[in-house]
DNA sequence: TCTACATTTGAGCAATTGTGCAAATGTATT
DNA sequence: AATACATTTGCACAATTGCTCAAATGTAGA
């Protein structure tokens, strides 16, 4: 990155203020990972799953119809990225939505799709 | 995809509730697609800067201290999923937000990473 | 302890992604 | 027409991703 245009002094006002707004590295860097998480079928189709109940991995692979290890290998990102929680249940793990702001966002994306 | 586990028979009527509610396979890329454009740090950055203002691509190069051109390959992923929207002015090119949708979407993840 | 089943994990691989570079394309001014 | 500047585009390449397969781990019951 060496170039820089001209109009940089014409527009420096808007720059500087644009720039001060930006929030932080860090949080871009964990909205992105939070977006980057949603932005994939497989993942999608597990939360919106999830919408209105609980699921265990092997119910989650029936709906989807991938295997089960890919299934499990997506359900860790989102566990990593508390996107979803889980409870132990014998031989099977129950997944759930994590958080309310997931639910909140995933219904306003659908709404922004079907406007 | 093989494998079909036991508790199949047992959860069958969670399995086909959700089944049936899952929005269309084609409905899930375009939702997927919308949110794999807004995971990535680049794009983030973009975005966030446009919440207030248009701004050209020399700006935003400017603003993310990324060359002209990624940000530019960056602005078509954007623009051809109608993520932002643009004008000419003569030798610049202003880029702004395309939809209410978007503006609201990245207020909630930011609050939620607040949170 | 042995067996069965649900789940997770790691390796490997094809496919996709994000960026810089260099060249091409617009657009205005002289 | 020639020049200058803003933007876009195609190529190349490293890095990342999503899946399958096979093996490992967890858990319950006989």
């Amino acid at each position: 990155m060496t170039e820089v245009c001209k109009v940089y002094e014409e527009h420096l006002d808007k720059i500087l203020e644009a720039q001060k707004k930006l929030p932080e590295e860090e949080t871009i860097l964990e909205i992105s990972d939070f977006f980057d998480a949603l932005g994939n079928p497989t993942r999608l189709k597990i939360l919106f799953a999830l919408i209105e109940d609980e699921l265990c991995t092997c119910d989650l692979s029936n709906i989807t119809g991938l295997s089960v290890s890919a299934i499990s290998h997506q359900l860790r990102i989102l566990k990593d990225r508390k996107i979803v929680a889980y409870r132990k249940d014998g031989k099977n793990v129950f997944y759930r939505l994590d958080d309310e702001h997931v639910r909140e966002i995933l219904k306003v994306a659908l709404r922004h799709m079907e406007e």
